[in-house]
DNA sequence: AAACTCTTCAACCGCTCAGAA
DNA sequence: CTTCTGAGCGGTTGAAGAGTT
């Protein structure tokens, strides 16, 4: 069931393979809350039968709020190829390039597609990145890759060689320029630039960055409903009532969700995780405006 | 329809590096 | 300076789905 190699013996009983729509549940609504903080203690403060590294992969590649998902564009593409010439496998380098793509996934695109048509650069080249396949060179630079496959049959035996590609240092000062930019103004599917009031510390994490760019309603809306799921509203409450106004107003609250998940709605979270899942942005496009809602957890920042 | 092969990509592993003690 | 710890990186694996016979 597991991939990879045999687990190293202390992480016998841990959970492995794929992950739950659950657990992914579990680990979004407890970063939501309180942060990742400490990546190895994550799992038992959050009860998950997870590794630390194996939460915080799952959290970067997969349910991060700004990951963009879907097929790569013909600029990110040739982007990865320009950069990949110059830097080599670096591919978190590369990734920090790419706003929304993580490493692991452009290591992935760059695997199986990007390379085939860069060493067959005659088979299906009519598409975009052609114009950056490396002529077929003879030499044996130590920096060439040189690849078999077989092609309707024949073998294809070509040597590419990394010094051959279309680089220029214009485009990399383009690429510098959207490092700087992307981060605040560009992040993909953002709709508001919200600041959260509690998020005064002024050397903002990364993760602090990302909550921070998102609509605080919809933070709201979709804390609120992994609360509902993973049942973590009683226990939430019972440390909380101390101004029972407040109490009462927010349980009046989480009742207009429940009541709107349980109405005629397809299931959200089901819903969210059968499209891709893409991203909690997405999710949040399911619920109604719900203005009012007032989250029982501490704030969404670290 | 079944069996087989190929492709994709999420998740794993070991290693390295940086910072703290 | 050395040791320890945690985070991050890149290579690899294999389950699942798609395609082919």
């Amino acid at each position: 069931m597991g991939r990879g190699r045999a687990p190293c013996c202390e992480k016998v009983g841990l959970n492995k393979g794929s992950w739950t729509p659950a657990e992914d549940m579990r680990l979004v609504s407890y970063i939501q809350k309180f942060g990742h903080g400490n990546w190895r203690s994550l799992p038992k403060r959050a009860g998950l039968l997870r590794c630390g590294k194996s939460c915080r992969l799952r959290w970067i590649n997969y349910l991060r709020p700004d990951i963009k998902r879907g097929n790569f564009t013909k600029e990110e593409e040739d982007t990865i190829i320009n950069l990949h010439a110059l830097l080599g496998n670096k591919w978190s380098k590369i990734a920090s390039y790419l706003p929304g793509r993580t490493d692991n996934e452009i290591k992935n695109v760059w695997n199986t597609h990007l390379k085939k048509r860069l060493i067959m650069p005659t088979s299906s080249s009519s598409n975009s990145s052609s114009d950056h396949s490396p002529s077929p060179s003879s030499s044996s630079s130590d920096q060439s890759e040189a690849k078999s496959s077989t092609n309707n049959g024949q073998e294809v035996h070509q040597e590419v060689k990394v010094d051959d590609y279309d680089i220029n240092i214009e485009e990399l000062i383009i690429f510098d320029e959207m490092l700087d930019i992307f981060p605040i103004e560009n992040k993909t599917t953002m709709t508001t630039t919200t600041t959260i009031a509690s998020s005064s510390s002024s050397s903002c994490s990364l993760n602090c960055e990302y909550n921070q760019i998102e609509s605080e309603n919809e933070s709201k809306k979709w804390l609120a409903y992994l609360e509902k799921e993973l049942d973590l509203w009683e226990c939430e409450d019972t440390t909380t009532t101390t101004n029972n106004n407040n109490y009462n107003k927010q349980e009046y609250e989480k009742k207009e969700i429940v009541d709107y998940m349980e109405s005629e709605h397809d299931d959200p979270v089901l819903s969210y995780f059968q499209r891709g899942p893409s991203s909690p942005q997405n999710f949040l496009l399911d619920f109604p405006s719900l203005d009012s809602i007032t989250s029982t957890s501490n704030g969404f920042l670290l």
